[in-house]
DNA sequence: GATTGTGAATTGGTTCACAGCG
DNA sequence: CGCTGTGAACCAATTCACAATC
């Protein structure tokens, strides 16, 4: 038995997989069954180099003077990045975001269903979104165990964050995203990523102020 | 007149001076005068040093044996991301994402207030969202004239993205945040961020992954 | 005594450039 | 001949560790 993928990939190299993923997926529409790293980083928005060495970390998978199979490396992108079974998603906190992720299509179309939706607020612990009923929170052990749930979406406000990772991660759950607007700990061995909306705008506020502000002296 | 901040920040910290911020926006409101760098490293999820590195490209703000004065460097990271002035948002694409942007409160809060939508879709032109009246993307560019619109935040599908963001820079809109999931292109000089939210899954899904995964030969 | 500010060391990521191979 | 795979060179970011100084 080999295991599917040994060496350690490069955190950039794995943010970037998803990327390359969709491009070839797009390939496999078109019906196109080689592609050269230069096509593949044009489609990614990179450079060759830098998609050979992405791709080499998974395995020396091109062919020299052809370039790569399109079907063969859209699978070895899939295994490498765990696709091959679902993951159950469970999303905590219905507001706004909360609901728009719910019935985002996005999510479930590769490998990351929506089993499960759960909010704090007793009025809407039973109404149903998208097909799916809400839970309470204190139902989260239960539903974890039932519908295998191992993703958990985080979009509560600020204060209820943390407790609510808390809750996911003693509940069972493997891995989180957080859309709330602060910091939450998790143990070491629990992958967690965030995507913080008002960070974003301030980022941009930043480079967009660099390059519209006029040099002091014109010299 | 000396420039506001007249030194290279470097992107990694750019990306988190917003932690920073709301850190600092918290200790403001429960009265706190001074912070150290390793408290603000603890409240923003980081390391002391890479704090006040971080605070040192901003320029030399803190006191020996003491601090930072929590206010003033408020500001100071402030005016670094460019807060002092609004800059008006436009959201095109009113899809469930994109309705959830407009109603979601946490840009607004801060500088970014959210002053049009646009909507490829003539059945959505002319509704009302939170207040604010869709209107067609033909009219981009008198909205960004008179409205002065500084961020178009792309919620639209996938193919409809690179279009829209040609729409948006040819109107004049300055910097964009994506949450279509494709490359798009824009020219050098407008910030261009992304948010990918089914990548993010699947980059979870790796690390999960590898957490999980039991070693081949348990030596 | 506490805490900053920063050179120096280290680590991680990107790009170059070319040998290797189909 | 074309394109991959990868060492080597380069650049950016992080961390260390300690002198400066309130």
């Amino acid at each position: 038995m080999e295991p599917v993928s040994t060496r350690e990939i490069p955190d950039a190299t794995v943010a970037r997989l998803p990327v390359y993923r969709r491009a070839l997926v797009d390939m496999v529409a078109q019906g196109e069954a080689t592609v050269s790293s230069a096509r593949l980083a044009d489609l990614a928005g990179v450079n060759a180099a830098k998609v050979r060495k992405d791709l080499s970390y998974l395995g020396t998978y091109g062919v020299r003077g052809v370039g790569y199979d399109v079907e063969f490396l859209l699978r070895q992108i899939g295994a490498a990045l765990g696709l091959d079974t679902d993951a159950p998603v469970v999303i905590v906190g219905l507001g706004n975001l909360g609901q728009a992720l719910a019935r985002y299509g996005g999510f479930t179309t590769r490998g990351f269903p929506i089993r499960a939706l759960v909010d704090a607020d007793p009025a809407k612990v039973g109404t149903v979104i998208d097909g799916l009923e809400v839970s309470s929170i204190n139902d989260l052990p239960t539903l974890v165990e039932e519908r295998g749930l191992a993703v958990g979406i985080i979009s509560t406000p600020a204060a209820a964050a943390q407790p609510v990772a808390d809750a996911l991660i003693d509940a069972g759950v493997g891995s989180i995203l957080t859309f709330a607007p602060t910091v939450i700990q998790v143990p070491d061995h629990i992958p967690l990523r965030k995507v913080d909306l008002a960070s974003e705008l301030q980022i941009l506020g930043y480079y967009h102020q660099r390059g519209t502000v006029e040099d002091d002296r014109t010299a």
